[in-house]
DNA sequence: ATTATGCATTACAGTATATAATACAAAGGA
DNA sequence: TCCTTTGTATTATATACTGTAATGCATAAT
């Protein structure tokens, strides 16, 4: 998995983090039950602190996306425990109306979310 | 249009602000052309600071989403030259991966894209 | 025993956020 | 002309968040 961190964003680290594990796990790029890098070690590799690195795997595992054991590491969750939350809902009601307003049709929007979704299949 | 703010969330006020005038323009309940409350009499309603209004008014100067006039305050754009920001395209992939990862099916989501997007049709 | 793991704690510096008070230039109304 | 309203700018302050750093702990496999 392939980390890139905006270090101006406004977006913390630990969310771009977050962010990224999600999308990855989604897109199947990391299965149910695969290990995740340790947090040293994932810290190292991305030049980030530990803490950064905690905070993300503490925001995954709360939200159910991912496990963790003190002696194994974390591992990606198998089920689908994940709830949607009332920020997913308001973020996409968010980007759809500016895709709207950006003149996109109602049809070019739909297909765009439909190849997002689509990138969560084995491409 | 109804104003409604969480102080406790992550996302700042200005930025809650901004985000609710966007989709109100796109949901046409804020028309091409139409005054915007005056920032003082926004922030006095809303019960925020006016500074705060006014970083919000500014970034959607910014944007392209309104105009502003010494004198006659800020009101709605008129044209689209508005453009999908990077972010717009990321947060719309985190997004729906994070309904996939619910268990909805791809059908359902693009069902709510739709029904998010129609919103915008003088409902 | 040793080691690696997630996790906790404490401290620190930097930045962002929100508020507050004050003021300014522009433009319309009295 | 004088006053008011407008967005905008400045300065100051308090608070919270973010990221880093160092250190340690309980757990469990080796």
């Amino acid at each position: 998995m392939i980390l890139t961190f905006d270090f101006s964003s406004h977006v913390p680290l630990y969310m771009q983090l977050r962010n990224q594990i999600v999308i990855a796990i989604a897109q199947g790029k990391l299965n149910p039950g695969e290990k995740l890098p340790t947090i040293r070690a994932l810290a190292e590799e991305s030049g980030i602190n530990m803490m950064t690195v905690s905070k993300a795997y503490q925001m995954l595992k709360q939200e159910g996306y991912i496990v963790t054991d003190r002696r194994h590491g974390a591992t990606v969750a198998s089920g689908k425990s994940v709830s949607v939350s009332e920020e997913t809902m308001k973020e996409l009601k968010l980007r759809i109306s500016e895709l709207r307003l950006s003149g996109m049709k109602k049809e070019d929007i739909l297909s765009l979310c439909e190849t997002l979704y689509d990138q969560g299949d084995n491409v």
